[in-house]
RNA sequence: GGGCUCGUGGUCUAGUUGGUCAUGACGCGGCCUUUACAAGGCCGAGGUCGGUGGUUCGAACCCGCCCGAGCCCA
């Protein structure tokens, strides 16, 4: 970097991508190129912003990071240019269990140690670093990040904002605490919600279980059941049967006698039992699973904990009081067998739900928690994320699914040290919960006081703190508020937003394994504080699979790094390729689809220094245009045209195609070979550096770093004050009108051309005697003359002489079809058979005893040329071609 | 177990409401040093569109079933 040969663009020798491109990103980062330069009063259309995701800060950056933030760049880079102002932010979401773990581990130390700012800080020390390498890797990306609009979640700023949030929601009745069943994970002693447990195959005993019937309404003296937790038996409330199971219906009513313990307990039917499982009997525990909860509710069972928080047996399991779950399961399976009660067991592999951060089966727990309502407005969920518009649209449908199968409310308390305190107090005395003032958040409880004396119910004066923090997602769903500033303006007493102009966003971009965490928990958050559905658009990115098309895996090892990929490859090269997947679809990494995007690159390179040797840089443009050079111009326009709506529909694998195609083809091999022979002409030397430039632009969000290198070295005015390509205008058609069918043909003709001269194998600069042209290409006979070497090139106006016979009739299926209906078979047969006539006076073909009019069919037929020379066909064109 | 998505030459992929030669790239084979690029250019081979049954004059496309993969939820 001290060498300033080094340090200036040029186009000398060949392209060097790992010296220019770091220069590249530390320049715009300098430079702040991609600074958000919108101001709050601005209309929102003319500004563009993105949500983007904060990735957890706990480990480095992976596949899917690097797919979905190019995906999202691309956007932000195009949009940039097209569009006016574009916010597109970065956040590190560093107040989860995930962060808390890992100041743990790094630091060798406990949270429980700690008091809670004080823990809070050494995990902002940790995560500082961890956050310093990924700014430094998304930077590597060349994404158009604008890094002095970064947050961390657990910042006081956002800590603040989500406060906010909570008693937002509080005072319009959207959250209450409540002491109800929840999902707890014994290891990390909190509960959690849903999303957050997953399902593990374990290997478990099946129980055959015996219990003594206590009544006396049947005969029978006992009955079994089936459990893989015996240890649950003390906290058993009640017995279910199956209303159809005929065999056990003499049960229900009865009284059943709980083994070891002696407690009692009813048997009562409910559908909800699976008959097909061990005899069909089944005990009810609080709590061992889902049902047992429902079944609790539903028939108002008695309560009766057996395992507290820790999974450690409580005095209600009496001798096992003390027991981990798994000695007390076996203490118990051994006395029911010495006792006689145990019938059978057996070894299953089953399902069960484990918590997915430490993979610890979960139990149910009944605690006081706070939850978000949300099962009330699960209309209204559905119609916000109806009113966006979704890339790719079916992903709508998983939204769709979750909804619709929503079962509890929101639970947001976790029983954490890290993360955000609930900003709460509890009266002593009757419990009566006290909020923070929205002045003074963020608060911590306990180390703050209330903003109260006494209670404002029963005037009691002594509180406890809420000693909860924040589920991560609670704040992980307010990044738009976070992102546009949202706060509480005490003066006006209503909230307010920074930026008012960014809200709501433009678009969310995200994969499509969190729409049920991140995407559904933003639009409930944001839609119950705003009122407004959060994002215009979302677009949702597959996953990136390995080159087999599974799933990366730590377990499997196949995980590939992106630092691997980026230390052989380009960055640019890696962008071509995060372009070749539709939007949405899982795509599989392979390395050679780099190699692709790094042939691009030196194309690029190559044909910009080709352009500079033809053409001087900035050449007036000339009064009138040739034919040649419009035509590559009005094609120009219609890429451009193609490419915008593209763009906009962030459909970026056809956008990168139709470029890529028009640029290798079109320009490279068709129009450039042709330039090459007009170099002194001022018109090809203006379309050249028009077409050129626009490449440029076109290919800037795709491939910020070599084309910002070509700009500057070519085009830039002032290198020491940087006008970046990148903060340019998006190119427009220019409404240049040519013989697109004549610049087509005379393509046909020189492709011909050169068919000929590979099949003779003869160079593709070898002078050609003569070439006669028949077809439309009206301008373009110099183009090709000059091209393919031909001495002499002379048009025919008449079709050369040639004996032709009819080679086959082509029908036009789409008009016959509905109109003959199954007819058209006969027809076929006929026009196969040869038993047809065609009438060229009336116009018709007469078949199978009906007649088609001339729009229906169209007669192919093949010539053979008698005269001198050899004929070529094209599809609109015939060639004769004289040469010895 | 339920839902969603996807199966197209060796590999990856395009294919807007069904219309008759199924895109393109990589790889493979042959030829060509041409005012940038041989890591280039030109040409070529390679497919029963996962299987099966149906709807239709006509199906890669619509419907049923089956097989396989992935994700989400039980």
């Amino acid at each position: 970097m001290d060498d300033p040969e080094a340090t200036e663009p040029s186009l000398e020798g060949g392209y060097d991508p790992d010296a220019v491109e770091t220069r590249w990103q530390q320049r715009w980062v300098d430079e702040e190129t991609y600074a958000y330069d919108g101001d709050p009063g601005q209309d929102p259309n003319t500004t563009y912003a993105i949500d983007t995701p904060p990735p957890t800060v706990s480990g480095s950056l992976h596949m899917g990071h690097l797919y979905g933030s190019t995906l999202q760049d691309f956007a932000a880079r195009f949009q940039r240019m097209a569009d006016g102002d574009v916010l597109f932010p970065f956040g590190y979401d560093d107040n989860g269990i995930a962060s808390e773990r890992l100041t743990e581990t790094e630091l060798d130390i406990r949270h429980q140690d700690y008091e809670r700012r004080e823990f809070q800080e050494r995990c902002r020390e940790v995560c500082a670093e961890y956050e310093a390498e990924f700014t430094d890797k998304m930077q590597a990306l060349g994404t158009s990040i604008d890094w002095s609009h970064t947050y961390k979640t657990i910042e006081p700023r956002v800590q603040r904002i989500s406060q906010l949030s909570f008693l937002d929601l509080y005072e319009k009745g959207r959250e209450y605490r409540k002491k109800a069943p929840a999902i707890w994970c014994p290891e990390c002693e909190t509960a959690i919600s849903q999303v957050e447990t997953e399902d593990d195959e374990r290997h478990a005993h099946f129980n055959d279980i015996a219990f003594e019937i206590a009544s006396d309404g049947t005969d029978r003296e006992e009955f079994v059941i089936s459990t893989t937790r015996p240890e649950l038996i003390p906290a058993c409330v009640s017995v279910f049967v199956h209303p159809d199971d005929e065999e056990n219906a003499d049960l229900i009513g009865e009284t059943a006698r709980v083994p070891i313990f002696d407690h009692e307990v009813p048997i009562i039917e409910d559908e909800r039992v699976d008959m097909e499982k061990g005899s069909g009997v089944v005990m009810c525990c609080t709590f061992g699973d889902q049902n047992d909860i429902e079944w609790y509710q539903a028939h108002d069972l008695p309560l009766r904990v057996a395992i507290d928080e820790t999974a450690t047996m409580t005095d209600l399991a009496g001798d096992y009081e003390g027991l981990s779950t798994e000695d007390a399961r076996e203490a118990i399976v051994e006395d029911l067998d010495d006792d006689g009660f145990l019938r059978d067991r057996r070894e299953i592999v089953h399902d069960v739900g484990v918590h997915e951060r430490c993979d610890t089966s979960v139990e149910y727990r009944v605690s006081k928690q706070w939850y978000v309502e949300i099962l009330d407005h699960k209309d209204e969920y559905l119609a916000a994320g109806q009113e966006m518009d979704w890339y790719p649209e079916k992903m709508f449908t998983r939204y769709r699914h979750w909804i619709e199968g929503l079962e509890w409310d929101w639970l947001i308390s976790r029983q954490r040290d890290s993360g955000i305190p609930f900003p709460v107090w509890y009266c002593e005395d009757c419990d009566n919960a006290v909020m923070a003032e929205k002045d003074d958040l963020p608060v911590d409880p306990l180390s703050d006081e209330p903003p109260v004396d006494s209670c404002p119910e029963c005037g009691h004066d002594a509180f406890e703190p809420e000693e909860d923090v924040f589920d991560t997602w609670a704040t992980s769903s307010l990044t738009p508020l976070i992102n546009a500033g949202w706060d509480w303006d005490a003066d006006a007493e209503a909230f307010t937003m920074d930026n008012p102009e960014l809200y709501p966003f433009d678009l969310r971009p995200q994969g499509h394994d969190i729409i049920s965490f991140w995407l559904f928990h933003t639009i409930v958050k944001c839609y119950e504080h705003t009122g407004e559905v959060p994002f215009d658009a979302t677009m949702i990115n597959g996953h990136v699979l390995d080159e087999n098309r599974e799933k990366m895996s730590k377990s499997r090892g196949n995980v590939v790094e992106p630092d691997a990929v980026l230390s052989e490859y380009p960055v640019d090269a890696v962008r071509f390729w995060a372009a070749s997947a539709a939007v949405g679809d899982d795509f599989p990494y392979q390395e050679k689809d780099l190699t692709a995007g790094e042939k691009l690159l030196r194309k690029l390179w190559n044909a910009s220094k080709l352009v500079d040797t033809l053409a001087p840089r900035e050449p007036d443009e000339p009064e009138t245009l040739e034919a040649i050079d419009r035509w590559l111009l009005a094609e120009l326009d219609d890429a451009v045209e193609d490419l915008t709506t593209h763009l906009e529909d962030y459909e970026f694998a056809k956008a990168r195609d139709r470029l890529r195609t028009f640029f290798w083809n079109t320009f490279c091999d068709d129009y450039l070979e042709i330039a090459k022979t007009r170099e002194d002409e001022p018109s090809t030397q203006y379309a050249l550096r028009t077409a050129h430039r626009t490449f440029l632009e076109l290919w800037a969000p795709f491939l910020p770093h070599v084309t910002e290198e070509i700009w500057q070295a070519v085009y830039a005015a002032d290198a020491a004050d940087l006008e970046s390509i990148h903060t340019r205008e998006w190119p427009t058609p220019k409404g240049y009108e040519a013989d697109l069918e004549a610049g087509e043909t005379a393509m046909e003709v020189i492709s011909a051309l050169r068919r000929y001269k590979s099949e003779n194998q003869l160079p593709l600069n070898a002078d050609l005697e003569s070439v006669s042209v028949y077809g439309p290409i009206e301008g373009f006979e110099d183009a090709i003359q000059h091209v393919m070497h031909v001495q002499e090139l002379s048009i025919l106006d008449d079709e050369p002489e040639v004996t032709t016979e009819v080679a086959s009739i082509d029908l036009d299926y789409s008009t016959l079809g509905p109109k003959f209906g199954s007819k058209v078979g006969e027809i076929d047969a006929g026009i196969d058979s040869g038993e047809y006539e065609i009438d060229d006076d009336a116009g018709v073909l007469r078949v199978a005893g009906e007649e088609l009019e001339d729009d229906l069919f169209e007669v192919a037929v093949e010539r053979s040329y008698s005269g001198e020379g050899e004929m070529i066909e094209t599809e609109s064109a015939v060639v004769i071609l004289q040469d010895d």
